[in-house]
DNA sequence: CTGAAAGCGCTTACAG
DNA sequence: CTGAAAGCGCTTACAG
């Protein structure tokens, strides 16, 4: 168990600590002989020099923390762990490891601290926020403490700090899928909108009704349904629409795939055939839509190049690249399958 | 960004660094007012002991490696990532963190290297292996050295050193897979075997063909085949057993339900219809046996013990706690779904 | 080209 | 009850 040190290591090469750091940090002012007897001596050892010395002294520990703040299961969600490969295998490219904090929320005292601990002991270079509110109070005092932070779905205009780095979905997905149901023949269109304080359901939002409008479509109140991003939430909203309206619409376009599946249940639930009696998208690209029955129609977002582009610039921030683009909009696009209905 | 060291926070409460460590450290000879005085400070300017100068002075990391040999796809199966999110959620409850390394296989230099050199860095106390073979030699060499090491699958009767830690499959579910079948009516039964080099797949294969004989059941060489744990490696078994085979088998049991939904696609893509010509069945309790047509009949684990068993033991063992078991063997249950035909 | 030395932040015997 | 000091393992100006 007892490792090798420098000295260890000077001591066989036969020659000093400072030395044995200049090779092993790839210094150029040390001759080949002398690097090449001391790598001898490291091969031969397996020696590592200990992170923790090297921190000490003023490196960086190559790694990420990954805060992965959890609505319901993530544990059987294959959407949301695709997420933390995606992470992982990124940050791999780039050298850097990923140390994991799954929490309930970021509201609770004990998880802020856990959080803030993560940071202050100087076990990461900086950390990667994943299912938050836009408005964060850990993550505002964390960027403002100086710690680089990149967030999955994050945006204010005015914020351009260059430690605040976030990858965000396009603004328009809501009045695509409105274009796309339209185009379908569709006319009597129900929404189940996601949670409010995420920056992209506030858009979809935003941009379903936009696409409502321009095609002149009625929108009604009951026809407008809250959820979250979660199955089960999907699932409640659809029986409330269910439940309080006199007409079924024709087509009902959720804020995200899973809670499109929980309107699949309760429509299921209620004898209503998808997509004869109604049709159903999502937006996403949740594996699980083509194993559904019917298959789900929906907006899909790379989520491999969303995660790439979210690592590679907040590593790069951490290496205070200048010139690194604070945050990226990703698109999405159509994959047609069977959930939705054409009435022309 | 600057963050207080404990010099620091020892000037502001007029006390020297030894009595801030104290604290910190919870050791009872500070008087309380002492203690209030330093715990305020430390407080009000959200001190946490920098984790580098701890780990040099002695202390342990607090953080496991999570060690995840892939094969195939696992940002996408909602099964091997539910086994990531079961690991970090039971580290958390003994306080410890997760360090995760993706690796395509356990052979590659490079990837041995950098299993190593996480372990070597002192980045961790210990790490969990999974998706490995019986026999790994990274894994002998670390245990040989001295690390803590859990693995899931994995056992040799004769090796009990304390820092080897496992948890494994029961023996015998091949045979209960068998009995199963027997007592639906099936006699023809036809077996995807899982890779051989996996601890539980050699003793399921040997359970299955337990089972077969003491039913006095045939054995066909063309109605065995094998696979791996994926689903891809499921197909082409199961492509090669009807490509092979003069008379189906009236039912397929598969070395793991991955791979049952392979043997899924492959009948289907021959217009074999489960389960009215052949019945099929898995092993693990995958999510996605659930959502499948048919859903899956499968002997299923629970993988939340499973874990938690791995992960507690493993943090045991770096404790130096005494009366550790080195590894625990986990039951199956039966999930009847309908992916079997009962022909009696 | 190379070594001695300072310094990073902590803990813990040691001495009082 | 408490402080001064040694030591953990490394890197890097500094001096030669």
């Amino acid at each position: 168990m007892k490792q090798l040190n420098s000295l260890e290591v000077a001591k066989l090469a036969g020659v000093s600590r400072s030395t044995v750091s200049r090779v092993v940090n790839g210094y150029s002012n040390v001759p080949e002989s002398t690097r090449e007897r001391v790598m001898k001596i490291i091969r031969d050892n397996g020696y590592y020099p200990h992170l923790s010395g090297q921190l000490l002294a003023g490196k960086k520990t190559g790694t990420l923390g990954f805060f992965w703040i959890s609505l319901g299961d993530i544990a059987s969600d294959s959407l949301s762990s695709s997420y933390f490969v995606n992470v992982t295998e990124a940050a791999a490219q780039h050298g850097h490891l990923i140390l994991t904090c799954i929490l309930k929320n970021l509201t609770d005292c004990e998880n802020i601290c856990w959080a803030k601990k993560v940071f202050t002991q100087g076990r990461i270079d900086g950390g990667i926020f994943i299912g938050v509110n836009n408005n964060e109070p850990v993550i505002e005092e964390l960027i403002s403490s100086g710690h680089v932070v990149g967030i999955f779905d994050h945006f204010h205009a005015d914020r351009l700090e260059p430690n605040r780095i976030s990858v965000n979905f396009e603004d328009d997905t809501g009045s695509k899928v409105i274009d796309y149901l339209y185009e379908c023949g569709h006319r009597k269109i129900g929404i189940i909108d996601g949670n409010m304080n995420r920056y992209s359901s506030a858009k979809r939002h935003e941009s379903f009704l936009k696409g409502m409008q321009q095609h002149s479509l009625e929108i009604r109140r009951e026809w407008m349904q809250y959820a979250d991003v979660t199955e089960p939430a999907g699932y409640e909203a659809a029986k409330r629409m269910l439940a309080s309206c006199s007409e079924l619409p024709t087509a009902i376009c959720a804020n995200n795939d899973a809670a499109a599946f929980g309107v699949y249940k309760a429509l299921t639930e209620a004898g209503i055939s998808i997509p004869d009696q109604v049709s159903v998208t999502g937006i996403d690209g949740h594996g699980r839509g083509e194993l559904s029955t019917p298959q789900l129609t929906t907006f899909a977002f790379n989520y491999h190049d969303f995660f790439y582009s979210l690592v590679s610039r907040t590593i790069a921030a951490i290496e205070g690249k200048s010139n690194n683009p604070n945050t990226e909009f990703m698109t999405s696009q159509l994959v047609e399958r069977n959930s939705v209905k054409r009435l022309v």
